[in-house]
DNA sequence: CGCGTTTGACCTGCGC
DNA sequence: GCGCAGGTCAAACGCG
């Protein structure tokens, strides 16, 4: 009885270090939000004081802290039943036994009384360290919306001052013009989004304390996109954009209203004040960015786990194969398109391109593919912008993305493209000398080896090495899917999904990978729980 | 009849 | 300003 008190006293000082020393892991790169408590060093330290504050307290409340304690009484019968060797005793029916008894359970009693007015206690010291960290994270936010505002502030005197120089130059046509292309630089629709949500993020987690540390109100951080996904409440920028614009197909749901799919004419029609947001170009490339997939397949379209619907076709210049315009469908809004291609020079390579994230939960087939978009746009966005002139190693991103085991031949990053995008070959199979070392072929006893993958696992599996396949194998499988693609897409898929702890491993692999993974929190929920339920694969 | 696809028209950005 | 190309819309159409 007192050493399981003693477990769960041990335990609660495990979970107030345990976050320090997530964070001491951190190196400043990967924003998580446990960070943000402690960017400021000196709440760090009044952070650090309390943990030892409470450690003390742990290590103060061992043996015989019971009599310090007051006396409570929680109404729970907790002895009503005996231990054997009590009811032994209680059968030897002797007056001293029976007073030996109950002096036996009146220490029990004591000590269970003890043990709950300790943790009562050291639940009230955790959550005064709580409150006191959600006290110092909104400190901390306020502080960097001031920073964002003064930098913001700066731009636009800047820009002012620019133009007031060309008027004075006669050049106010050149003025005119380039407050147009700054406009339209400036990122459209969810661009918007992120800097309003930014915005809304921060408010709500000022005012909730931020009980969700998923929407935790992100400096400065890398990861945008996954703001977008994660504070879905933007409905004041959407509510002007769709104001003055139509809405696709005509509709004005709320649901375009908040999530938005937002043609792209309403850029022009933003007012500058609402476009002109901190490091406004970095989001707009973000939300431009692509990830785009080679493979080779016959099928019209590979399978990714996710319902598309085709709103267009059109010839691109310079391919007799025409382009097809897919937009998801698993949910009213969701602003995730992707391109369908074929390519020019062999036509049995088919070209997708994802654009955009998705703004619901994903099944396990599609959240490869989703992932992967946003760990590229993450990427992006992380400091390694392209270079302007074409091609760099993918190294960096598979660096950064933490895939050393994914072959570099399979990732390039371009820049010459409109939209920086990240270009995933599979139809390649990797040289001996990319293959990554140590890595023999692992599969699952149960998972069907005959190169039945579809391609977003084959895809999630380039990008995670902490799953147990090798790339190799999934390359090969669809090098060699040469027919009835889509047969052994829906096997393959109803076979991985079907084993939980593959599907588990591989949640936890991307999610790794994206960061700190909270954009993909909710679809890690529902796939938990719809591990075996789930056959959305076409 | 409802839903998805097709396809021509339209919009927008960009280069000349 | 004009033309081109990419992207999107929406009416028409086809299918189950």
């Amino acid at each position: 009885m007192e050493s399981s008190a003693s477990d769960h006293s041990i335990h609660n000082c495990r979970f107030v270090l345990s976050s320090e020393t997530t964070n001491d892991h951190d190196h400043g790169k990967r924003v998580v939000d446990e960070l943000d408590f402690f960017a400021d060093k000196g709440h760090l330290k009044e952070d650090r004081d309390h943990t030892a504050e409470v450690k003390e307290e742990c290590e103060r409340h061992g043996v015989g802290q019971e009599k310090q304690l007051p006396d409570v009484n929680i109404g729970l019968n907790l002895l009503t039943t005996n231990t054997s060797s009590e009811k032994s005793s209680m059968d030897d029916g002797t007056s001293s036994s029976h007073t030996t008894e109950n002096k036996h359970r009146t220490n029990q009693l004591a000590v269970l009384r003890a043990e709950l007015g300790r943790m009562n206690v050291e639940n009230q010291q955790l959550r005064g360290a709580i409150h006191q960290l959600n006290t110092h994270y909104q400190a901390l936010q306020v502080h960097l919306v001031t920073l964002m505002q003064r930098q913001k502030n700066q731009k636009i005197d800047y820009q002012t001052a620019e133009q007031h120089k060309m008027n004075i130059n006669g050049s106010v046509v050149l003025e005119e013009k380039q407050m147009m292309n700054g406009i339209n630089n400036l990122a459209p629709r969810q661009f918007m989004d992120m800097g309003r949500a930014e915005k809304d993020e921060l408010s709500q987690c000022s005012h909730e304390g931020c009980r969700s540390q998923d929407c935790s109100g992100s400096p400065p951080r890398n990861d945008i996109v996954e703001s977008m996904e994660c504070c879905k409440s933007t409905s004041h920028v959407h509510r002007d954009i769709s104001g003055r614009s139509r809405t696709a197909g005509g509709e004005d749901s709320p649901d375009q209203e908040l999530q938005g799919w937002i043609p792209k004419k309403v850029p022009k029609l933003m007012s500058r004040r609402e476009v002109d947001q901190p490091s406004s170009e970095a989001m707009s490339m973000i939300k431009k960015a692509r990830v785009s997939v080679r493979a080779r397949s016959e099928a019209s379209m590979i399978s990714d786990g996710c319902q598309w619907r085709k709103y267009g076709q059109k010839m691109a210049k310079g391919n007799p194969c025409p382009r097809a315009y897919y937009r998801c469908t698993m949910r009213t809004g969701c602003p995730v398109r992707k391109q369908v291609q074929r390519c020019a020079e062999d036509q049995t390579i088919l070209i997708t391109t994802y654009e955009g994230h998705h703004n619901h939960p994903l099944p396990p087939a599609a959240m490869a593919m989703a992932s992967t978009t946003s760990a590229a746009a993450s990427m992006l966005l992380s400091g390694s912008m392209p270079s302007a002139d074409g091609l760099i190693s993918s190294n960096s991103f598979l660096a950064r993305t933490g895939l050393p085991n994914c072959p570099p031949s399979l990732a390039t990053l371009s820049a010459s493209a409109p939209f920086p995008t990240v270009t995933l070959d599979l139809t390649r199979t990797p040289t001996s000398s990319e293959m990554p070392l140590g890595q023999p072929n692992q599969l699952p006893p149960n998972f069907p080896h005959n190169n039945l993958m579809s391609v977003p696992q084959v895809l999630g599996q380039a990008l995670c090495n902490q799953s147990n396949f090798s790339v190799l194998d999934s390359l090969q499988g669809l090098d060699s899917t040469t027919h009835s693609l889509a047969d052994k897409i829906s096997a393959a898929t109803a076979a991985i999904t079907a084993d939980p702890n593959f599907t588990a491993a591989l949640v936890a692999a991307i999610t790794s990978i994206v960061g700190n993974g909270h954009s993909n929190n909710n679809t890690y929920n529902n796939v938990a729980t719809r591990n075996n339920s789930d056959d959305n694969t076409k």
